[in-house]
DNA sequence: CCACGGATTGGCT
DNA sequence: GCCAATCCGTGGA
């Protein structure tokens, strides 16, 4: 079973794609972290792209800092950033290096280790379907859950323990693409992307 | 050096 | 629906 992840785990090329493909294409793949002794993996539900070349609300749209500079990196590593005094976002890195673009996981739909994540997310196992659905819609809650934090900034994904296992290409009517929460500028882009009808996506 | 605001969440009206 | 919590990175009021 080791073997049949090795194959289907995304390669770098997929991550090395232009921001919006990939983005469009995270939906439906499967994030998969191993701790010791378990595997935690969810369903990518819902997704955004940010492009520091035209986007205002991209972290890198004013250039490097220290901050920033993981996601001036070659696709295919996390960035991870905290905001607002309380969160960890994760973001996929795409494109070639020194571009500046990442998707945003936004909201994921739990597979295996659901009692794992409840534990990291309410110190508890979930009581009932609103405590399970709350556990990963949203991106600071899929990162609490999957026990993600700023040491995982720069992990390669394709690595033993963070990788995204690919999966049966999503039909386009169950995409939806429209524009991004949570931001002030560049509001105007639908570079916001979720499957439709799934219970985890964070907003409607 | 320091003031301001943020790719969010959760609790209260 | 509205708003406070909470703190770090950024840029210059």
């Amino acid at each position: 079973m080791e073997h049949s992840f090795q194959k289907n785990i995304l390669p770098k090329s997929f991550y090395t794609q232009s921001v919006l493909t990939v983005a469009e294409n995270l939906l439906g793949k499967i994030f998969v972290r191993k701790i010791t002794n378990s595997i935690i993996s969810a369903k990518i539900v819902e997704v955004e792209a940010y492009d520091g070349s035209i986007d205002e609300a991209a972290h890198t749209y004013r250039g490097k800092t220290q901050r920033n500079k993981l996601m001036f990196e070659e696709g295919g590593i996390l960035y991870v950033y905290f905001i607002y005094g309380n969160h960890y976002c994760a973001n996929v890195v795409t494109g070639n290096k020194n571009e500046g673009k990442a998707v945003l996981i936004r909201a994921a739909e739990p597979i295996e280790g659901i009692d794992r994540m409840a534990i990291n997310r309410f110190g508890r196992k979930c009581l009932n379907r609103k405590e399970y659905i709350n556990l990963t819609n949203g991106p600071g809650k899929f990162c609490k859950s999957f026990g993600i934090n700023k040491s995982h900034g720069g992990v390669d994904l394709l690595s033993e323990n963070i990788f995204i296992l690919n999966n049966d290409k999503l039909p386009k009517d169950k995409i939806i693409k429209t524009t991004r929460i949570g931001i002030t500028r560049s509001k105007e882009f639908n570079w916001r992307f979720y499957i439709k009808d799934n219970p985890f996506v964070s907003k409607p």
